[in-house]
This record gives C-alpha cells, structure tokens and sequence, in this order.
DNA sequence: AAAGCATTGTACCAATCGGTAAACAATTTA
DNA sequence: TAAATTGTTTACCGATTGGTACAATGCTTT
C-alpha cells in the first residue's frame, strides 16, 4: 500500500481548510477523506475519536498558532508599537489578505459552537486580554484600553465575514489598516 | 386533523431562529420539524424546494426587514444623525442585545455560502451604500465615509461573534456604542 | 529474514439524511 | 350539501451519515 507519509501536522493542516470552506456540519467524512487523500483507516487511525477529535486537534494547532505568533508577542515585546505592528501584520497574512476565514469564528456561529465552547472562548479571552494589556503599556487608560481591544478583536472578524460576504477581499484589508491606525495613534484618548 | 393555523409568516420566524442556532447544514429536517411541531407534509406544502426554500424565505425576510427599518430610515431620514440613531438602536433590538446571531453572517461563514451568495452580498453591499451616503449626508468627506461605514457594518458582524464566543452578550453593546459615537461624532475627520 | 508495529483499503453497520407519495381531514367555495 | 381547495399525517424511498472491524500492506528493528 501506498504509505503517502501523511504526517499528522499535515493532516491537520488539511482538515483546518476543509472546516473552514464547508463548517462543521458541512465537512462530512466522505468529504474529508476525498480531500486529504486518506482513508477513512487512516483518518480513526490519526483520530480515533472521529470529527470531533479531528476539529479539535485543528482548534489546539490554531490556537497554538496564535499563542506564539500573537499572544506571546503581544506580552514580551519591549517596544509595545513593535508588538501591534507584528500582530497586525501577523493576522493579515494568517487570513490570506481576507481570502481566509477564522476557524475559531466559523465555528462560534455554527451549531457546533457549543460543543467547543472552550476553546473558542480561551481563544478571544486571551487575545482581547493580552491586547489590551498591550494598549495600556502603548500609553491608553486602562478602560480605554480594554473597549479598544474588544472593539479590534470583534472587528477582525467582522472584516473576515465582511470580505467573504461582499466577495472583497481588500474589505478586510482596508477595515484592519484603520483599526491598526487607531492602536497606533490615539491611545491616549 | 389538527390545522394548527400555523401561517406561513410565523413558520417563517420559526425557521429563523432555527437557523440562527444551528446553521444551515445543522438544521435537519428533523430538527425542524420538532422545532416548529409542523410534519414534513406541513413543511413541504409550505416551502416545495425543501430546505433551500426555506432558507431563502428566511433570508428574503431578513432582507426586507432590514430594508424598511434600516436601510429606507438611512435614505430617506431628514436629519442624518436621526437615521444613524434610529439605526444603532434597531441593530441592537433586532439582535436583542447581543444575544442573537445574524443569519446573514452565519450562513455566509458556512459552506452554504455559495448556495445563497447573491442575497448575502446584497444585504451586505446595499447597508454599506446606503450607511455611506448618510455619513455623507452628516459631513463626512466620501472618502472617509466609505470606509467607516464599512468599518461599522463588518463591526457589528464581528461584535455579534465575539459577543456569542466570550459568552458575554454585553460585548455586543459596548462596540456598538463606540462604532455610534465615531458615526455621530468626528465625521468631518 | 523474522517479528512487530504503524498505516491503509475495503466492506460493512445502524441511523439519519433530504425528499416523495398518497390517503385523509378540515376548510372554503359553489 | 357537494365539490374543490388547503393543510396534515404517515409510511416509505434511496443515498449518505459517522463509525467499526479487520485483513493486508509497508516499514523498522532485530
């Protein structure tokens, strides 16, 4: 048999896309094993527990994803400007320019949202509060900072859902360029 | 047999809201049919292409919802900071203060999205038009009121998500009320 | 080369999927 | 009151769902 060396972190890889184009419900197993290449032997033998386990696994490489190239660097960066600079650019090029959407997203607003809750909520959580620490150290006012850092971290994925809808990526670009500009600028409001 | 009177109008909000909760590859038809206590002959009578049908009936009524209490106010408002008023306290009663989703949204991050493209992209397109010709109206520069408005549209999407994820529905309105304040305050920016 | 584990294809399962058919009851029209 | 019309129930359809079982194959280690 053809052993094609499917590694796990490709697979999982895969999966992230498949979840993102078609949800939860909408990424049946036939669809899954048409798309990676794999059987479904192979796809219980990587997740013996099945869609669920492989959505999760997804959800932990994302959210890891986001830890090291966001969060992290949100918390440890000496120059706090350096810091939004990188998580912007960071997330513009993690959405493709707007032509990708957030997992974490799809599945908040999907039926499946329940069933993931907590990763979905630790996701935001986290961001929106690393942000707004990062924002107070740029110089904001505590409470400042915390409405600003909700109001970035909900409007990223509005101009994810925006850019689909309106079938414009630049959508997505064009919102974040402005929301960038607000962190930037006028933290002392 | 029972004739529960059930009119095709409140089958119709039924189905929203079913929607709304479980997406369009969520809602089975059983689900359905539990939900709305109508078998599938009720359903079939009402809505003859099935699913799809009903889910264009549902987005047609958002559509129109939308149009008469939002986007009409925003054309038609003698005074551009009514309109803008009227809007943001429609949004946030017809999204019951952040506890309710936008099907528009929902169904736009699933994989349905193809299926139901053209109503998406006009409701999208057309709140932005009409939203940036108010801003207009209220003195923004064009420009400028391009871009805000397509910063609130995709704002409230983002809100609604991050409201639903951090399982906290205040989130909701308090974006709403910073993306207000920009719309009435510094327009001429 | 033999053994043992990791990987894969295939066949199968009950349950559910969206959808159809048609008999039937309630209501409206004549 | 009789005939259409409208609405509802029920049983059924083939297809697909997520999941299991297992034999067969590849690779690695000895």
């Amino acid at each position: 048999m053809s052993r094609v060396v499917a590694e796990r972190k490709d697979v999982i890889a895969m999966l992230a896309e498949i979840f993102r184009e078609h949800g939860y419900d909408g990424a049946s197993l036939s669809l899954i094993t048409e798309k990676t290449g794999l059987g479904k032997g192979s796809l219980y033998h990587f997740f013996p527990g099945g869609k669920e386990e492989m959505a999760e696994a997804v959800l932990a490489d994302i959210d890891a994803w986001f830890r090291t190239h966001v969060f992290d660097i949100l918390r440890n960066a000496e120059d706090p400007d350096d810091a939004l600079e990188t998580m912007f650019s960071g997330v513009d090029s993690y959405f493709r320019q707007g032509r990708r959407l957030c997992l974490m997203g799809v599945i908040a607003t999907s039926g499946a949202h329940d069933r993931f809750a907590r990763e979905i909520n630790g996701y935001f959580t986290d961001w929106r509060t690393d942000l707004a620490a990062t924002l107070v150290r740029a110089g904001a006012p505590e409470t400042e900072a915390t409405a600003l850092a909700e109001e970035v971290v909900g409007g990223i994925q509005g101009a994810l859902i925006l850019a689909r809808s309106l079938g414009d990526p630049g959508a997505f670009g064009r919102v974040i360029s402005r929301l960038k500009a607000r962190c930037l600028n006028a933290p002392a409001a």
